[in-house]
This record gives C-alpha cells, sequence and structure tokens, in this order.
DNA sequence: CCGCTCACTGAAAGCCATTGTCACTAAGTG
DNA sequence: CACTTAGTGACAATGGCTTTCAGTGAGCGG
C-alpha cells in the first residue's frame, strides 16, 4: 500500500494539470470540483486520475485535506508542514487555519491514559462568517 | 426539516425494537449493524426505518453519534446529555467518552475572534487501545 | 533516434452507506 | 367502529469514491 517499489514517479501532463489549478485556486475544493474546474479551462484530466494524483499529494504532504460533515473530502495546496485544524464557513467554506497546540497535547496525553497508541485525532470547527452573516 | 407540525409522535412496534436493541448492546454500531442485529432476532424491522429512527433519536438527543474516517455513521444510547468527545480504538472501536471543556471553549473563542457564529465542531480521537496492542 | 517497459491514464462498472419514492399499514382519536 | 395520517418498507436512486483493465506515453538504455 504506497510502498515506493521502484519508486519511480513519472511527469505527466495530468499531474502538472492538477499541480497548476492547484496553484491558483485558494480555499479547499472537492476531487470532483477540481476535476470540474479543470475541464472548464479545457484541461483533459479524468476523475479518476484527479482522486489518485490528489491522494497522492497529500500521502506526500504537498497537500492539505479536510472531511465536510457530509463525508465529501475536500483538499487545498498545503501553505506549510505544520499540523493544524480549520475554521470553515458552513455557507461558503471560507477556511481558515487555526492552530491549537494545547489541544493537540491534550488528546495526546488523554488517548495516552486510556492506554491507546499511535494516537491521531480530527477535528474542524464549522460556523457561519462575518460576510456570509450580514 | 425536522419541524413538528402537529407532533404526535405513535408508538410502533419497529420503534420499540429498535429502542431495545439500543438498550441491550453497548458501544458504537452502524444502522447497518443494527439492522442485522434485529433480523437476527426475528425482529423485522426494514432498513430505511433503522435509519429514520436512529435519525429521530438523534435528534431528540437521545442517541449519540460518531462518524468514521470513512464516513460511516455510528450510534449508541446516550448515557447523558452532557456534550462529549469520543476516544475510538482503530481495531475493536472500544469507545470511551472524553471530555475537553477547555477544547470546547477554546473551539467557540477562536471562531468569534474571526467573526464567526452559530459555532459547532467535531472532533474524534483515533488510536489503538490497550488490549488491541497485545 | 528507436524500441521497450512499466507507471500512468481514464471510461465504465462497481461499491456502499444513505436517502427518496410511494403504495400500503396500523396507531390513536372521536 | 371508522378514519386520518404518522409510520413502514421494498425498491430505486444518489453520490462520493474505488476498482478494473485495455490502452497510452514517460523516460531510459541502446
Amino acid at each position: 500500500m504506497s510502498e515506493a517499489t521502484t519508486g519511480t514517479t513519472r511527469n505527466t501532463r495530468q499531474r502538472a494539470e492538477v499541480l497548476a489549478l492547484l496553484r491558483e485556486v485558494d480555499g479547499f475544493h472537492s476531487a470532483q470540483q477540481l476535476h470540474r474546474m479543470l475541464q472548464d479551462r479545457q484541461a483533459r484530466v479524468g476523475l479518476t486520475t484527479v482522486y489518485r494524483t490528489l491522494q497522492v499529494l497529500v500521502e506526500a504532504g504537498e497537500l492539505d485535506s479536510t472531511k465536510l460533515p457530509g463525508g465529501e473530502q475536500l483538499y487545498r495546496r498545503c501553505s506549510q508542514g505544520r499540523h493544524h485544524h480549520h475554521l470553515v464557513c458552513r455557507e461558503c467554506g471560507r477556511t481558515v487555519e487555526v492552530y491549537g497546540p494545547a489541544v493537540e497535547r491534550w488528546a495526546d496525553q488523554l488517548a495516552g491514559q486510556h492506554g491507546f497508541i499511535d494516537v491521531g485525532h480530527t477535528m474542524e470547527i464549522f460556523g457561519v462568517c462575518a460576510t456570509c452573516t450580514g
């Protein structure tokens, strides 16, 4: 599973298109949205490829992903490697990256107290942003 | 949308079956699992009804639900109304309810600072429990 | 350049939890 | 006992995502 066997990664047009798009857009977008955007700009990339490329990029730590309550996965270019969470507007999808080292520590500690190892966590904050309110 | 118009709730056999089952089982289970359990005990309740009943119960605050990373929704009888999060074992599904008032406060505050209103959040902690480790 | 291999592609089919449809059933009321 | 209408459930549909598999083309050695 994702083990670099011969480890050769090829530079394909499709990969470049996806990366180029991600460099231009801001905020989170779903694989489907990104695929539609690519179609709009005449970049012929299959949906399957979009999914695979996004997965690869996430694994490589170049993309950042969130999951909406509905289960849909969103992606966006990772500004930096630091672990963070998201404050997302339910209306417009505007996203703010937030940091909560205390939360991380709390989660790890708590899990440790209960004998859990290999601990990870998910946390997303939802609300309606100022723009969408008034 | 879930607005109590005439607001009459009927006591049906199916509802009772689901509730009875939930009273007996511990931990989180998916709608599909619960449906299968009901079949095993000869309780004839349709899958659709199981889903609807669970939804109603969650809205009424009588059930507690989590979502697995895979997107599957899990339900369990709510021990108490207090807002809490879950520490879930990736292997066996064992769940520990955890409280983090500080986290709640942090999330609300942070959202407020960014001008967000009507704020909610999700947080789940995953790991492997002591039993599953060895 | 040429040919070859294998990573990569993508259309279509599959998967799977969940939701919608709609004719039917029965709870609770008068 | 009617009778209204909440509730039911078999089935179809949805939707995001994954798998399949017959190709295509990136990059390398010759």
